[in-house]
DNA sequence: TCTGGGGTCCTAGGACCC
DNA sequence: TCTGGGGTCCTAGGACCC
């Protein structure tokens, strides 16, 4: 068996655990640049607020109805993340973190494992403050299915066995697991409209419809496991780190900074990972909701040799920047996509040149330790700007409680928060 | 005024090879 | 009029996920 164990409205649950009077009430949770709502407390849904609502729209209904709102805070939920499956892998020994609020357990030595589940749950609860549901399957899109049932049932956990036909059939063929709103319309047209009718329906009508991943989904409901549980995960392919501005920006230099923060970001990440990039794509956009005038461009190269220098992937960023840029346009966003990823044990140098340049090396370790020890932004590059006046807003975010020294939480009347 | 960010996998079609 | 057969590799775009 197979157990889904997804934290509940993950965002709020973990501003709730700092403050706990925010129970009960409805909170949302903004996205990046206060954006949309990406998550909502069951109360927050009761009003009606949708998964990815623009704040502009609902602001007024939040108001209305005392709906406490917060940025998003990553590093906040970012360590609670990694709490909440530290607990978990004491009772599963291999499983799978599939997304910051979801892990998948495998549960094939265990011997009861509606138990187990009971424990995760309350042990979880009591040691982090965050409520789980768990749902178990014969395979992971089944726990994902048992998952969603237990949530709908307020259960906390729910095992579904492959017999269990009654329950499948209430589902429909959009909340499977895989199964988005292009493929739902081409299954519509086929007549079939639950999890059971896809169950039921004739594989090669099937893979017409959705191709093989959609013929594997099918497989799955019928308790064939095609998606194995992936305990070590792959390193990533490419890296994407892109940021709508916080106002519309028109100035070349101002994208180049963004650019520069991007790319310097990206770095970090495949550095982070053992990883070197052999190409790099820049990206910039207007704001596609407004009626102004419309540009968007890529541009994208291969490096002659593959880098993890953020010097030298910063100054390619900018050159492709401005052989994109266009005058006269309002921009939103701007974006730096690191390709091509390999295991840095692996490179190979270039027969005749060589872009290796060792005090430039002992630079760069220097910024990273720099600011592992005083924080990130601690130093950086001054092409990535100072005042940064186009950056995100941010302006309801709790402080980072777990992971910053000056943030933490006091208790009672003797300490003033600095 | 205001609309997120970061990924993966698959497929079709083009360019190229013998 | 009629123009082979069988591959690989790469890329862009589509679909999905959280």
């Amino acid at each position: 068996m197979i157990a889904l164990a997804d934290c509940n409205n993950f965002y709020v649950s973990c501003e709730r655990v700092f403050q706990p009077w925010l129970n009960e009430r409805p909170v949302i949770v903004l996205s990046n640049n206060d954006g949309c709502a990406i998550a909502r407390s069951n109360e927050a849904k009761r009003l009606g607020i949708k998964m990815g609502a623009p704040y502009h729209q609902i602001k007024d209904l939040c108001q209305k109805n005392r709906v406490s709102v917060f940025s998003s805070n990553y590093e906040l939920y970012g360590d609670m993340s990694r709490r909440v499956v530290s607990i978990l892998m004491r009772f599963a020994p291999e499983y799978e973190v599939y997304s910051i609020d979801e892990s998948f357990l495998s549960l094939e030595q265990i011997h009861d494992p509606v138990r187990t589940a009971k424990e995760m749950r309350e042990t979880v609860l009591k040691w982090t403050g965050i409520p789980i549901s768990i749902g178990i399957g014969p395979t992971k899109t089944l726990a994902k299915m048992a998952n969603r049932m237990a949530k709908e049932q307020d259960a906390g956990y729910l095992m579904l066995k492959e017999s269990e036909n009654s329950l499948i059939s209430s589902i429909r063929v959009s909340d499977v697991w895989g199964i988005g709103r292009k493929i739902e319309e081409r299954l519509k047209k086929l007549k079939i409209l639950t999890a059971m009718d896809l169950i039921n329906a004739p594989a090669p009508a099937i893979r017409k419809a959705g191709g093989v991943q959609l013929e594997r989904t099918q497989k799955e409901l019928h308790g064939m496991q095609c998606i194995k549980i992936e305990q070590i995960p792959e390193p990533k392919k490419n890296v994407c780190c892109s940021r709508s501005f916080g106002r519309t920006v028109t100035d070349l230099e101002e994208l180049e900074e963004a650019v520069a923060n991007h790319a310097v970001r990206a770095t970090q990440k495949i550095r982070k990972e053992g990883s070197i990039t052999c190409g790099l794509q820049v990206f910039i956009m207007t704001n596609r909701f407004s009626k102004e005038p419309q540009y968007s461009n890529s541009r994208t190269v291969g490096f002659d040799e593959p880098s993890d220098d953020p010097i030298r992937i910063l100054s390619t960023a900018k050159e492709l920047l401005r052989s994109i840029y266009r005058k006269g346009y309002s921009y939103k966003k701007a974006g730096v996509l690191l390709l091509n990823l390999q295991p840095r044990d692996q490179y190979q140098g270039l027969l005749f040149k060589d872009h290796h340049n060792e005090k430039k090396g002992r630079l760069v370790e220097a910024l990273e330790s720099i600011n592992s020890r005083h924080g990130t932004g601690t130093a950086f590059l001054a092409a990535q700007g100072i005042d940064r006046t186009w950056d995100m807003k941010r302006n309801r975010r709790t402080p980072r409680y777990t992971t910053n020294w000056n943030e933490i939480p006091t208790i009672g009347n003797n300490f003033e928060p600095s």
